[in-house]
DNA sequence: CTCCCGATAT
DNA sequence: ATATCAGGAG
């Protein structure tokens, strides 16, 4: 992992304010994804790619309830959980990666979800982007920062970054350089929240947007 | 870079 | 009809 871009103080003082008004914005933000453990949000943060959370959502009360545990899931039939799992999309690999990811935490990880991204990452079905989920929302570890397509879109919208928005890793580095560690989890929930309210991929609501006063694309 | 893929919004 | 959704693997 390279050194962390250089940030000016201006830079951080508005990264400040921008969470605060966030923060005051969407007081509730959090995880959308249901889970009881650990490994349960693991598996909803593997379908969760490329598919609504509130899909996810649908999918995962059956899901659980016949295969709770790694150790159940790493024993389930793939064409059982194909089925379990077809409305999130991608339903091969993702059925096949459940499975595997479960059968790698009995074998390499005494049947316990890991607690650093390089461990996870081994894990089929996850990179990146869910190891942080996991680390931060079952664990409160603030290893790295999740960066996902709302996060991605918001951090170039906004000006936090100068990287293209599907450049998730040169973007983690930068709102790793200009965010204090402590608020990493909680700002990629609220990014979230004001990506899926107003921020919008599709047609945001910029003319109501409650901080578009300090968002680069006003004058655009 | 391509492929995986159903559900929903526009 | 097209774009997008808490992406990841080959």
């Amino acid at each position: 992992m390279p050194a962390a871009p250089k940030k000016t103080a201006n830079e951080k003082a508005r990264a400040r304010r921008l969470y605060a008004k966030l923060d005051a914005l969407y007081p509730d933000a959090k995880c959308a994804l249901h889970f009881d453990s650990p490994f349960q949000l693991l598996v909803a943060t593997i379908l969760s790619a490329q598919c609504t959370d509130e899909a996810v959502n649908k999918a995962t009360p059956a899901l659980f309830a016949k295969y709770p545990t790694p150790a159940k899931m790493a024993d389930a039939k793939v064409e059982d959980l194909e089925k379990l799992v077809k409305t999130c999309g991608f339903y091969r690999n993702k059925a096949k990666n459940i499975k595997a990811a479960a059968a790698g935490i009995m074998e390499d990880f005494d049947g316990e979800v890991p607690q650093t991204i390089e461990d996870l990452i081994t894990l089929p079905g996850a990179a990146r982007k869910t190891a942080n989920v996991v680390l931060g929302n079952a664990f409160g570890i603030n290893e790295g920062m999740v960066v996902d397509t709302h996060i991605g879109r918001l951090s170039v919208r906004l000006g936090f970054t100068q990287h293209d928005s599907k450049n998730a890793v040169k973007i983690e580095q930068d709102l790793m350089a200009l965010f204090p560690r402590k608020t990493w989890t909680q700002l990629a929930h609220l990014f979230i929240a004001h990506g899926r309210a107003v921020c919008k991929a599709q047609r945001p609501a910029c003319d109501t947007c409650p901080i578009k006063r300090s968002c680069p694309q006003k004058s655009l």
